[in-house]
RNA sequence: GCUGGCGUAGCUCAGUAGGUAGAGCAGCUGACUUGUAAUCAGCCGGUCGGGGGUUCGACUCCUCUCGCCAGCUCCA
């Protein structure tokens, strides 16, 4: 019987009889068969010694593409095992699955690796490619799995049998010389395609990721095709290192942390500038959007906090004060609070959607080894607003959220962002009607904009579905800033009512919400997006006047003041020092506009503009100046991007 | 919170057979009055995160503790 593979670009090779998919790289060159990683059949991916045993659709992966990429990372996952088991023959290996650029293997062994270990380790994986052995795959009965692994004391590998795999499956045991891994695979075909990776760190991590088991050791490692993306990839680590937050923050003098205040910002002149001109753009924002600015006190008694649910699920994460006999809390969420705004005076279905918005300054005992600077804080400021409404509304409450949202995120020059829908946990209130009307609300609103999102099952709150959107930092992890979260439970617990339209109290649903999350975490994000070189209208220095020589003191004072006085940060450097060392300075803290005057400035009244990518301007007289750098500021800065 | 690492001058970092701390930059002082990314010279500066211990002697060793970093768990 023949078999008809058709390849992606439509053309097809018939065969005699079953073919590897090796064999088929091979019919069409021998320069694909030897980059053949694996491939797609039918949508399967297979390894590259698998048969094809029926005509099919075929896809061949080699190193340049993603599939292929993949293929040798999780390869190199099984070079750790390969190299661990010989070193440390005791190890027990866990799982050691790809992840965005890279892989890893937990381990348990007790022996505590260390970085010397971690570079003997590599050696050995170095030495075992080399010999660019065949990866042997043989599908064998679940009780052969079992057995090998029993003989080998893998009871990581055993458990995963018997927790997660059908004994009427044939799990593929993977062949590195000695070494013997499980896996759904493909795998390379031999390790010579494994050359270029590289260990980065080991940590810990727990066993299925939960912290009641025990903590085992993860190896990190990058891997990629060629020598070239390897040292570009490295590159890029190096270069990530100098955009970090916490590093720009103290070289641009924005803020600091210290001991006493573990987790909690002391903002500088410079970044409390850019805290105070965001929280004035995010206020602006708000008004024009149909939202009434409020402020909710700090410390509020523990009964609120019984009657909301927080001393219940939320207790760990609250600090506490004693007064006079009574508890209090320090308030970790603005909501309880803004209930009670909404409780005062009866409301009536006429003033739904009443939109309540604070700038609510919150403090979370978050676990010690959560803290990241300025991104995940104890005390923080959210952009918080609770939207309540009718159920009704949901959908278009949160149509019109999301394009506030993408407006904002665009005004500050993030386009890049990540949404999550969580939806029901197995542990809720309220209804399966109304949660399916309220998720299908948020997936709604989403597909309708034509938003991709991931979607994440029983990971919303207890008290309703949400959607989160995420930016990302400059190593690339993850951050959720924006949230919308739908409530149908503390408005009720709280005692919130409207009048609807036929006279019966209701109670409202609550939204809650907020776009940039919380400033601290936007403003870190935004510190590494940009380096440190903020758009001119974040900019907390925007102008800096420098003379030449004492000679032209004045002149330099009164442009700084015309440029004050017209609502620019503009400061004068009068010190005395040559120009070449003024420009150095003020460029290397990324003011973007310099402005030097010397004699001829003066005698023809301009000023000389230099901006901090170097480009000269040329002179032009102060009015021209404050026009160019008016509309820089209105634009945002986005003409430049354009 | 857990696992591992780290904690020396304002900043970046040197400082291992344990013998009472160094550099560059910054800061201060003086000279220089300068035309688009570092002018020169001198000076000041640290109870080596904190407590306890071992030792004749600890930045170096042990122990406890705090903080930071990476990751895990958890979250804006």
């Amino acid at each position: 019987m023949s078999i008809v593979v058709t390849l992606p670009d439509g053309s097809q090779r018939e065969f005699d009889g079953p073919v590897s998919i090796f064999d088929v790289a091979a019919d069409i060159g021998p320069g694909l068969a030897k980059a053949t990683l694996g491939g797609r059949v039918n949508g399967v991916r297979m390894d590259a010694h698998d048969l094809i045993t029926d005509n099919a659709d075929l896809v061949i992966f080699t190193p340049k593409d993603e599939d292929g990429l993949e293929i040798i990372r999780h390869s190199c996952a099984h070079l750790i095992g390969h190299a661990v088991k010989q070193l440390w023959p005791d190890a027990k290996m866990a799982i050691g699955p790809t992840i965005e650029n890279g892989f890893y293997y937990d381990i348990d062994l007790d022996h505590k690796l260390t970085d010397e270990d971690v570079e003997k380790l590599e050696r050995r994986m170095k030495e075992l490619v080399k010999r660019k052995y065949s990866v042997v795959k043989k599908k064998v009965s679940w009780q052969d799995a079992h057995d090998a692994f029993e003989a080998r004391g893998e009871t990581y590998k055993m458990e995963i049998l018997e927790r997660d795999i059908d004994k009427s499956d044939q799990p593929g045991l993977y062949h590195h010389e000695e070494y013997i891994d499980m896996c759904r695979g493909p795998h390379v075909p031999n390790m010579g395609f494994c050359e270029h990776f590289k260990l980065q760190r080991v940590s810990g991590a727990y066993w299925r990721g939960d912290s009641n088991n025990k903590m085992l050791q993860r190896i990190y490692g990058t891997a990629w095709a060629d020598k070239k993306q390897l040292k570009a990839h490295l590159k890029f680590l190096e270069e990530a290192v100098k955009r970090d937050h916490r590093k720009l923050g103290k070289k641009f003098e924005l803020f600091h942390l210290q001991e006493e205040a573990p987790g909690m910002v002391f903002w500088h002149p410079k970044g409390w500038s850019i805290y105070t001109t965001i929280e004035e753009y995010m206020r602006r924002v708000q008004r024009d959007n149909g939202y009434r600015e409020i402020k909710t006190p700090q410390v509020v008694d523990r009964t609120l906090w019984e009657k909301s649910g927080h001393w219940d699920k939320f207790r760990e994460n609250m600090f506490t004060v004693e007064s006079e006999s009574r508890d209090y809390a320090v308030k970790p969420m603005n909501c309880p609070c803004h209930v009670q705004v909404f409780n005062q005076g009866l409301k009536s279905y006429k003033d739904l959607p009443l939109r309540l918005a604070e700038f609510g300054s919150c403090h979370r005992n978050e676990a010690s080894g959560t803290l990241q600077g300025i991104m995940r804080v104890r005390g923080f400021t959210q952009d918080d607003a609770h939207i309540f409404c009718a159920e009704d509304d949901i959908q278009n409450e949160v149509s019109v959220f999301t394009d506030l949202l993408y407006q904002v995120y665009r005004d500050f020059g993030f386009d890049e962002v990540i949404i999550r829908l969580s939806t029901r946990p197995e542990q809720r209130v309220g209804s399966d009607e109304v949660w399916d009307k309220s998720e299908k609300a948020l997936a709604d609103a989403l597909e309708s904009k034509g938003l991709d999102y991931e979607l994440l099952p029983g990971e919303g709150a207890f008290y309703g579905p949400k959607i989160e959107f995420s930016l990302k930092d400059c190593l690339g992890r993850v951050w959720q800033c924006g949230t919308i979260q739908v409530d149908f439970s503390m408005p009720g617990r709280l005692g919130a009512q409207y009048v609807a339209e036929d006279g019966s109290r209701q109670t409202p649903v609550m939204l809650h919400r907020a776009i940039l999350g919380s400033f601290e975490r936007f403003i870190g994000i935004l510190i590494e997006e940009c380096e440190g070189a903020f758009p001119t209208w974040l900019a907390p220095e925007q102008v800096a006047v420098l003379n030449i020589t004492d000679k032209q003191a004045d002149y330099v004072l009164k442009v700084e003041e015309t440029l004050r006085l017209q609502g620019f940060r503009a400061n004068s450097d009068l010190r005395n020092e040559k120009i070449g060392f003024k420009i150095r300075e003020h460029t290397l803290q990324r003011v973007p506009y310099l402005i030097v005057v010397g004699d001829n400035e003066v005698k023809e009244n301009t000023i000389a503009v230099r901006t901090r990518t170097g480009e000269d301007l040329g002179a032009m007289s102060v009015e021209a100046f404050i026009a160019l750098l008016r509309e820089d500021v209105e634009s945002r800065s986005r003409l430049q991007d354009a």
